[in-house]
DNA sequence: GAAGTAATATTACATCCGTAATAGTAGATG
DNA sequence: CATCTACTATTACGGATGTAATATTACTTC
């Protein structure tokens, strides 16, 4: 895995990577039936974006019986962290409790959830 | 205020949104010296961004002295939420306490903040 | 009123993204 | 071998975005 993100990230590109990410390795074919029919999109469609992304290198292939086997080059982890961490520093200045309080103010969330939020804050209290 | 938000925004759209914000009221001028001139932005390119925004009725103007003046029609809460939200579901399930796992293994957080998110989670405990 | 100055308006351009139609190519099958 | 079939490759296209050069336009000031 490269330890590198991607600064841009189209919205069907991340639907693909954790495709990617879930399955290991995925044909089009697969990240296709993944994604559901209910998604519209045509198999070319999937493949260009594929195509697209080995261009940058977040994805790479190998072939199988001429068909692509995709997996993904750019950890989840990293990724994910990025998208959040930018958007935490872009809207809510760093602030996770600014973050939160928006979150929090708008959906409902179920109790386990808090637990689980409570928990984790008073680990990260004792650890410090 | 409309009550909208857009599907999309660009990262200097959102910066021109928060001098909005924080400004209610500003000239071009104004916006472009509130980012900063190490922003290296032309004026005109601001102004274009400006009068993209305003097609989109994301933004509004009066007219003062020969210069547009402009304002947010998109609530600043509402577009934050939006994207907090969004980001939350595309990436994270909706589950926050995986949204927060993530951002605390990754940077430091400081006391205070965490007190707040825990004052905030025993608050909502106990409305529910 | 000619020229400078400060604003906005028009036009431009490279990229990215989603989305796909169409073209090409190599096995499978009759 | 001719054709069907399953894939990949090439090309296309509209819209968004960042970024700005250039063109207009109108007010100021000799």
């Amino acid at each position: 895995m490269r330890n590198q993100t991607p600064d841009r990230l189209g919205s069907l590109q991340l639907r693909i990577l954790k495709v990617l990410w879930k399955q290991g390795e995925a044909s089009i074919a697969n990240i296709s039936s993944a994604l559901g029919k209910s998604s519209g999109l045509a198999y070319v469609t999937i493949a260009t974006v594929l195509r697209r992304m080995e261009a940058r290198k977040m994805v790479a292939h190998r072939v199988q019986n001429r068909a692509f086997i995709y997996q993904a080059l750019v950890a989840e982890k990293e990724v994910v962290q990025n998208l959040a961490g930018d958007l935490l520093d872009r809207l809510f200045g760093g602030s996770m409790s600014a973050l939160f309080n928006n979150l929090l103010s708008n959906r409902e969330v179920d109790a386990s959830e808090l637990e689980a939020l409570e928990r984790m804050i008073r680990e990260r209290k004792r650890k410090s």
